[in-house]
DNA sequence: GCCGTTTTCGGCCCGACTGTTTTCAGTCG
């Protein structure tokens, strides 16, 4: 749609139809980033399987992994505009091009004729690549799970060159595993919480220092497997004490340097284990991302120097004996010439060529947090007391919190009217005079209809501390009704924050579809906030559409949405997100004291208010 | 397939574990 005309719409959204204005104008969506990348991934593995060249193969996942955390639609850029973008050229562009007319390109059409679907799950098994599933296709027909099975069983497998028992009780073991294992990755805050729990045992074993590495430490909404490394004498005794932990269910594989095992959840957890005085090359290693190691190392060479995960040597140095650095991530970063890169950014995606001119951006840390502005107690579907919550507030240090509660509508089981709204308000504040020093306001989360309004009447909705609003009904809309019906609810000036605004519940529910673009620039217009919501399955907006939202000149409001005082700690999980999209604390709404949040609060309103 | 200002051709990160096989390919991190 015109983005231009944003301005004009909103005011007559307010009154007349917005939905019918929105169907004219605006354009059918794009193809998704996300499904761009799958196309190239998926590319990328039938080019495996037909042998190709290996940084051929690397160059379609390279692109893939741009594409996905990109912040525009690829498919609206231009040959020009995509080739600008390292790591995407001429071919990929084309590729992009084809994709946006047709929903995919002709290579790929060619390379899946090539082989049958079934192969794709093949590769899933543990230690089946695509040599090995290129033989099993091409010499024994194999072309689905079953039929490997059903071959291995027979001890059809073990006959094949280059396989043998030992590959084909694996294999059976493989297809087992990847039956009865569920595909989704896990959350990050439970994976965390398991993660701390095997580092225990790692200390127990004997490991001088124990951390999780890997995507877990990149702070990634969900992870992969658990990566875990500890300094200790690489001499076996680590590792098998790990594979014999209660907790693994299954090894696969144990050598004096790493291990690697499936916890009874069906989650793999890989350990790595390291001499203490090379850590942080061992940490900047596990760590990753593998495109940030892959920068890393590239940089070194053009340096004359090389980096593993036992330091970082001189190329003449043929024994690796004398590292340059290796103790600290610090120090290896200083050795390249470059500012510290916090875990969060290390996704190769630019963050190399930042920290080499001291451009990164200052994260925002939990610390600088003075207060939680999206909250629920028990008078609707929170679970504990305004009480409650204060005292849980008080005791992560906040300056000030927002106890908010649900608005009444369809929706919503206890929500509030506005009459409840103000007697509990007055509650409020009765009880935060039991804890001093702690500055406590009363916020709702105000449900947008499915026309876009609120559900408190303008007189009402005024007197109302904080409105964060959100949608929890009709969230099937097509993509021109839902961005309508956000807009339209924008529009009102009383409207401080938007809330969870994709909807999308991690591994459960998709993300309502919306504009981002047109959100975005509707909230710059009045100055609405949007929420990192950092509900564990929610993370919404994600690290990419925050990120979007910055670039957008947006600010951003971080919340728990606490159901309960324990809750509270999910204010963690966003500071996270935010970190990833690259947030300072001007970014961030919670760094304000409370008396300058509520000035911003107050003038907002003001803004939007003369704007309609 | 992408990239580069010493290169438009010839590189492209680097290492551990397993199994099958007498020297290493395949898979994975
Ligand atoms: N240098 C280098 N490092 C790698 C490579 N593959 C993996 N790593 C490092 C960086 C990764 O973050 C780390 C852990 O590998 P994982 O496969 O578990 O990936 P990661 O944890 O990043 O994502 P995940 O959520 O597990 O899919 O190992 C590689 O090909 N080269
Ligand atoms: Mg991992
Ligand atoms: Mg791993
Ligand atoms: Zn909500």
């Amino acid at each position: 749609m015109n983005l231009s005309s944003l301005s004009f719409i909103i005011p007559s959204a307010l009154s007349l139809q917005p939905s019918a204005y929105f169907f004219k104008t605006m354009s059918a969506a794009p193809v998704a980033n996300s499904e761009i990348a799958r196309l190239f991934n998926e590319a990328a593995i039938l080019l495996e399987l037909s042998n190709e060249n290996v940084f051929r193969v690397r160059a379609y996942q390279k692109a893939a992994m741009i594409i996905e955390s990109l912040t525009v639609n690829a498919a609206e850029l231009d040959s020009e505009k995509l080739t600008d973008i390292p790591g995407i050229g001429k071919g990929v562009a084309a590729h992009i091009g084809e994709i946006t007319k047709n929903g995919t390109f002709r290579d790929l059409e060619v390379l899946r004729s090539k082989f049958p679907p079934g192969l794709m799950e093949i590769l899933k098994v543990q230690g089946i690549g695509a040599k090995r599933a290129r033989h099993l296709y091409e010499e024994l027909g194999v072309d689905s799970l079953d039929k490997l099975k059903a071959l291995a069983l027979k001890g059809k497998i073990r006959a094949l060159e280059g396989f043998g028992a030992k590959v084909e009780e694996n294999i059976l073991a493989g297809v087992q595993s990847l039956k009865a294992a569920s595909p989704a990755r896990m959350l990050y805050w439970p994976a965390r919480r398991l993660a701390l729990s095997l580092l225990e045992r790692l200390r127990a074993l004997g490991a001088e220092k124990a951390a999780y590495a890997g995507s877990l430490r990149r702070g990634r909404e969900t992870v992969g497997d658990l990566d875990l490394l500890c300094a200790g004498r690489p001499d076996g005794t680590l590792t098998a004490g790990f594979s014999k932990l209660p907790e693994a269910a299954k090894i696969l594989s144990v050598g004096p340097t790493k291990a690697a095992i499936i916890l009874a959840s069906g989650i793999q957890c890989d350990l790595r284990v390291v001499p203490p005085e090379v850590y942080g090359a061992a940490l900047n290693y596990f760590t990753g991302s593998k495109e940030h190691n892959i920068v890393l190392r590239e940089l070194a060479l053009k340096k004359g120097l090389t980096l593993n995960e036992y330091g970082l040597f001189r190329l003449e140095d043929k024994e690796r004996k004398r590292p340059v650095a290796a103790r600290t991530e610090e120090e290896i970063y200083s050795a390249l010439g470059l500012e510290y890169i916090a875990p969060e950014l290390r996704e190769g995606r630019g963050e190399v060529e930042l920290a080499l001119t001291g451009r990164l951006p200052k994260l925002v840390e939990l610390k600088d947090i003075k207060g939680d502005a999206h909250t629920h107690t028990d008078i609707s579907d929170g679970k504990d007391s305004m009480s409650g919550m204060l005292e849980a507030a008080r005791s992560l240090g906040y300056e000030w919190v927002f106890l908010g509660d649900h608005s009444k509508s369809l929706g919503v089981v206890h929500g509030i009217n506005f009459k409840e709204y103000l007697s509990s308000r007055a509650d409020l504040l009765e009880a935060a005079k039991n804890f001093p020093g702690l500055k406590a306001g009363r916020s709702i989360e105000m449900e947008i209809d499915k026309t876009g309004r609120l559900e408190f009447s303008d007189g009402e909705i005024k007197e109302v501390d904080l409105v964060v609003a959100s949608v929890h009904s009709s969230m099937r809309l097509g993509e021109e009704e839902m961005t309508a019906r956000v807009l339209s609810a924008m529009a009102n000036p009383y409207m401080d924050a938007l809330a969870h605004p994709s909807g999308r519940q991690l591994n459960k529910r998709e993300p309502y579809k919306l504009n981002y673009a047109a959100v975005f620039k509707a909230a710059r217009h009045c100055g609405t906030a949007l929420e990192i919501n950092g509900q564990p399955e929610r993370q919404d907006l994600t690290d990419v559409t925050a990120r979007m939202a910055k670039e957008a000149g947006l600010k951003l409001l971080l919340s728990s949405d606490a159901h309960s005082a324990a809750q509270l700690s999910y204010m963690e999980q966003a500071v996270i997100v935010a970190r990833r999209a690259g947030l300072t604390k001007d970014d961030v709404l919670n760094c304000l004291s409370f008396e300058d949040f509520c000035r911003w609060i107050r003038e907002r309103r003001a803004r939007a208010f003369k704007k309609f």
